[in-house]
DNA sequence: TAAAAATACTCCATAGGTATTTTAT
DNA sequence: ATAAAATACCTATGGAGTATTTTTA
């Protein structure tokens, strides 16, 4: 499980559209249904409902979907700040 | 960068020794070694000094110890949660 | 010399692409 | 017929292993 695949989640999870999605996450839309496919079958939990015309959130869906957000927000912050005490480590250090 | 880094490098962090820790990771040291390096370089982090006879957690890999073991114990009680959600789900539609 | 981390080399799994198929409108 | 998701097939990248090298106590 990895990163990128929930942050492909989360842009699929705002879009319910599988096309749309691929071109936001640069990927082709093949890639994307596979990697969403991946993460279900990791995780053991249906995250979308797909009645080939239509996308949506099951339950769990919604729920990882506003967990997840908050999470990769916080994951970012923590990058940026443990970059700044790398800088602050060399200054000191090399 | 994937769960499993992360977790790789927890235990990592906690054990300081590369040897010791790939045995509790279940790879070889080898890997170990290399996995670190691909998330110290995906981050532009330095997370441990190495003078080939210690390892040691710098200070931004101090800092994202402790905010990677909290991440990571709320991402298993969300993937629990989903799982729940998912049964009821099933027994709703299915 | 021994202990410990890094590197070289190999193999296999998987991410990604394009093309195609399936399905519902 | 069109739109949209899934699947088949292929390639390239990267994760893992074993063996080896490097380095320092």
């Amino acid at each position: 499980m990895t990163i990128q695949q929930i942050k492909y989640f989360l842009i699929l999870a705002n879009e319910l559209h599988f096309w749309r999605s691929a071109e936001k996450t640069f990927i082709s839309q093949s890639s994307l249904s596979r990697q969403i496919q991946s993460l279900e079958q990791e995780l053991g939990v249906q995250l979308f409902e797909r009645d080939k015309r239509n996308v949506k959130l099951t339950d769990a869906g919604k729920f990882l979907k506003e967990k997840y957000a908050v999470l990769i927000e916080e994951l970012d912050q923590y990058h940026r700040h443990a970059k700044k005490l790398t800088k602050v480590y060399l200054d000191r250090y090399q």
